[in-house]
DNA sequence: CGCCTCCTCAAGAGAACACTTGAACAGTCG
DNA sequence: CGACTGTTCAAGTGTTCTCTTGAGGAGGCG
C-alpha cells in the first residue's frame, strides 16, 4: 500500500461520522430532529438527559457536521444538515431491523404487541386523503406539528386525544401518524381509538418518510 | 415518557450498528467486503493490520450481522450480510462528503489531484459496453474480479498493468473501474495509460455501484 | 444597564475501546 | 492419526467516551 497513512486517516473520517452516530442518545436526537428543528431544552426533556449533556451529545453531531443551528430569542434551534442524514438514519434502522437479531427483542419490549394494530401504507394513505374519506390526525407534540405534518392533517398530540375525542367526527376512518415505525405515539392513538369503538388505523411509518417522498407536507401552528 | 428505559434500549440498539461502522479498519473492511467475500488473511493484509486484530474487528463486525461466513477448506470466508449494509455504507460516505469539513482534505491527501482525470457515468459506460467501442478493465486485485465483475470486463490488477500494456489494443477507448469513487486504482491506471498515449477514463465510482444497479455483471477466474 | 434565560464549557470518575502479544483452538490434509 | 494452517481468544496498556456537577458566556428584555 502506497499510502496507507493518507488511506487511513480517510476512512478515519468516514468512520467519524458512524462514530456520531453511534450512541443512543445522539440517535434519538437525529430521530426527533428528524421530525423538525427544535431548541435544546426541548430535546433535553425528549430524550431524558440533562441540558449539559444534551448540549454535548448536539455538539458532537454538529461537529461532523449532521446538525446545524439557528439562534431565535434566546433560543438556539437545531436541524438536520439535510435529507441525507435523514436517509442515513432510515438505512441504519433498515440495517439493524434486518441483520441485528437482538433488535425484534428490544422493539417488542418498547412496543409492546402490535398484532391488533392495523396498518395503512404512504401510497394508500394518499389516495385515501384524495378521496376525502379519512380524517388524518398528527399524534405528535405541538412542535413537531408546527415544524411540518402531513397535509391537511389535524394536530391531536397524544395526551390530549382522550379528552378530545368527542370532537372527532364519527362517519370517517381515522388515521393516526407520528415520528415513524419506532414511534409508540400513534399506536396508543389508535388503541384508544378502537376502545372507543372507532375505525382507526395507523400509518405504517412516519411523517420524515412522507416527506422524503416529496408527498404534500404543511407548516404552521395548528388551527 | 412511560417507557424511557425500553426506549433507551431500542436506540442503543440502532447505535450498535453504527458503532460497528465507527472505526476506520471497520470502514475500509466494509468497503473491501462490498467487492465480494474475502479470507481473514487477506483482509488483514488488505487493511494493513494483524490477522488476530483483523479477526477481531471482524467478530465486531459479525456480532451486529454486518457480515456472514463461509469455511471452505482451512480458510473462512467473510461476505456482507445483503446489499443494505452496502447502500449503508454508500449512505454514510455520501453524508461524510456532503457535511464532514475536513473530508475534502483528507480525501485531496489520499486521492491527489484529479483535475486532469476525465470521468466516465455508469450511464453512459453501459451504452459505451452496448455500441462495444470500448474495453473495461477491472484494475483491483485478482480476488475482488473472481468474486464478481462488470459483465465482459477484462481483469488488470493495477500492479500488471505497466507489464501487460502492450497487450491491449490501442485503437479503442479504454475505462478502468475499481472499488469506488474512493479507489485510486483506477487513478492510476488511468495515469499510466495516459502518459502511454492511450486514450482512457475512469468510472466515477465502482463495482458494488454498478451492482446495485443491477446492471449486468459475471463472476469467475480470470481468463 | 443589569438581570434573566438559555446554552456551552471544563474538570473528573468510571466504563468501553483499539491494538499488541502470545497462546489455544478447529478443521483439513497428508 | 498427527502435524499444520488459518483463525480466534485472553490479558494488558494506553486512549477515548459518557455523564455529572458547577461555573462561565451570549443575548434579550424590563
Amino acid at each position: 500500500m502506497a499510502n496507507r497513512a493518507a488511506k487511513d486517516a480517510l476512512f478515519d473520517g468516514f468512520a467519524e461520522v458512524a462514530k456520531a452516530l453511534a450512541n443512543g442518545r445522539r440517535a434519538e436526537l437525529i430521530d426527533v430532529l428528524a421530525q423538525g428543528e427544535r431548541h435544546v431544552d426541548d430535546l433535553a426533556t425528549e430524550i431524558g438527559q440533562s441540558v449539559a449533556n444534551t448540549s454535548f451529545h448536539l455538539r458532537a453531531l454538529a461537529s461532523v457536521g449532521l446538525v446545524h443551528t439557528r439562534r431565535d430569542g434566546t433560543r438556539i434551534y437545531y436541524r438536520l444538515a439535510s435529507d441525507r442524514v435523514a436517509a442515513l438514519w432510515a438505512g441504519l434502522r433498515s440495517v439493524a431491523e434486518t441483520h441485528l437479531e437482538v433488535l425484534d427483542d428490544l422493539a417488542h419490549a418498547y412496543l409492546g404487541d402490535r398484532s391488533g394494530l392495523e396498518q395503512i401504507s404512504r401510497d394508500e394513505l394518499a389516495r385515501r386523503i384524495d378521496a376525502g374519506d379519512v380524517l388524518v390526525i398528527d399524534v405528535r407534540p405541538t412542535a413537531e406539528y408546527t415544524a411540518g405534518h402531513i397535509a391537511g392533517a389535524r394536530s391531536i398530540p397524544i395526551d390530549g386525544l382522550a379528552r378530545r375525542l368527542r370532537t372527532l367526527p364519527t362517519d370517517v376512518e381515522i388515521v393516526a401518524y407520528c415520528r415513524g415505525p419506532y414511534c409508540v405515539y400513534a399506536d396508543d392513538a389508535v388503541r384508544l381509538l378502537r376502545r372507543r369503538g372507532r375505525q382507526a388505523r395507523r400509518l405504517t411509518d412516519g411523517f420524515p418518510e412522507w416527506r422524503t417522498e416529496r408527498r404534500p407536507i404543511e407548516h404552521g401552528v395548528p388551527a
